[in-house]
DNA sequence: GCAGTTGTGTGATGGCGGTCACTTCGCCGC
DNA sequence: GCGGCGAAGTGACCGCCATCACACAACTGC
């Protein structure tokens, strides 16, 4: 399981480092979503990135037959839609706007002109794409060997590294208006389950919820049940 | 579904640019591995990469139950262990050799000193990275969506990305000895499963078996099986 | 407040696919 | 050839989890 210290403030999921960014993303085309606006579409041509400055999005993918995988929700200093811009092939998932968000796009050309006279900008990318293989190697991994609990388990300690607060001995807050139905959505299994599961660590005290917020009050335990 | 054309001679599977990869790898320790020998497992520490020279390997994660899910064959021209070379975190999958190999290793010191000298290696391991990530995520949506044929036949159909050989009207033989158990580790399914689907495939011509070598006799087929 | 809508809780049911227990095949060495 | 042994085939069983069908809560806009 990746670890990561919950920060607050921005760049909470893969970011670049700030000062490159920053550089990288001036002069960037501003994009505003409205809520449950689509970004692109998994096969969709494109060949830019985006950075998140506001909101929140997720990544997902849909089956024929409607059913989503989401592969992540991502908040304000994440990139999403890296991998077109590298290769120029159709995006490999879809982008939809949980809330109304905003958003600097980046196209392939105005990257590499960049590239060319900032060369390490390749090394914080390459930095990047490591990380998030080794996320969904993670993802891979708990949709193999876990149970349900466990992928649940796993999916919300995912959910706290990326938008977790800390609020002493040990609870860890949500601070995302995440529902069952996104958590089973995240996990792979039915949103039933979900909320069967939730329940009994509710009951157990592993977790509990203040004002709409899931809040983990057990980390170490769910560490346990997300345990291969 | 990712295609690429399957062409023989070396880089069968995600490597480097031919020159870039003979000028990185020279002064590269060589590594000899016999068959089922371990190069290296998940979670082990390790900072250097290896480039794959001859022979075949497996990447593979294993569960605390032992069981085995198989991520990838490799091949001569292909790159492991790079994850850790870049971010020198421990090991996110074992690298098993299948039959007798040769590898070359590159210690991450080796790798930012010639990334000194050579900036543009970084644009390809973006590239590589990049490719891999596209590859996990097709994985990804495998399991998620596809039913236990689906998954066969989109294994198979990688296996043929890799390794096949078009011998004419749209066959394909898998020149590799790769066993059910295999195909089940690779699809994340029960060998017994495998051998079922494979056996109903064989009676209605969609795959045979040629001298211990499976071959694709309707790839469309397959095609349309692996389809969402 | 009330109705509409969306999110959540919980039982009953059924099926996909994993597991177990074999048998049968094919291949290698002697 | 003949044991031996690992790989492959096949049936029977059964458990996990998706699905269906609701009741119920919680949160909107009037």
């Amino acid at each position: 399981m990746l670890k990561k210290t919950a920060r607050p403030g921005p760049s909470l999921f893969s970011g670049l480092p700030g000062h490159l960014a920053t550089d990288l993303f001036t002069g960037a085309k501003p994009v505003r979503l409205k809520s449950d606006e689509v970004l692109f579409l998994a096969s969709d041509p494109g060949d830019g990135c985006y950075r998140i400055d506001d909101g929140l999005l997720k990544v997902s993918m849909m089956s024929r037959a409607g059913t989503e995988r989401i592969l992540a929700f991502v908040g304000p200093g994440s990139i999403v839609g890296e991998l077109s811009m590298i290769d120029g092939l159709p995006r490999s998932a879809a982008v939809v706007a949980v809330r109304d968000s905003a958003l600097s796009f980046l196209s392939r050309s105005a990257f590499e002109s960049f590239a060319q006279r900032r060369p390490e900008i390749y090394k914080s990318l390459v930095t990047l794409l490591a990380t998030r293989l080794r996320e969904t190697d993670t993802v891979i991994a708990a949709g193999s060997f876990l149970p349900l609990k466990g992928r649940v388990a796993s999916t919300l300690l995912e959910l706290a590294d990326h938008f977790g607060q800390d609020v002493g001995s040990g609870r860890v807050v949500i601070r995302q208006k995440i529902g069952q139905s996104d958590i089973a959505a995240m996990a792979g299994i039915a949103r039933e389950n979900v909320s069967r599961i939730l329940n009994d660590w509710k009951r157990r005290k592993l977790v509990s919820r203040l004002s709409g917020y899931y809040c983990l009050e057990n980390k170490a335990q769910l560490e346990h049940e997300a345990e291969v």
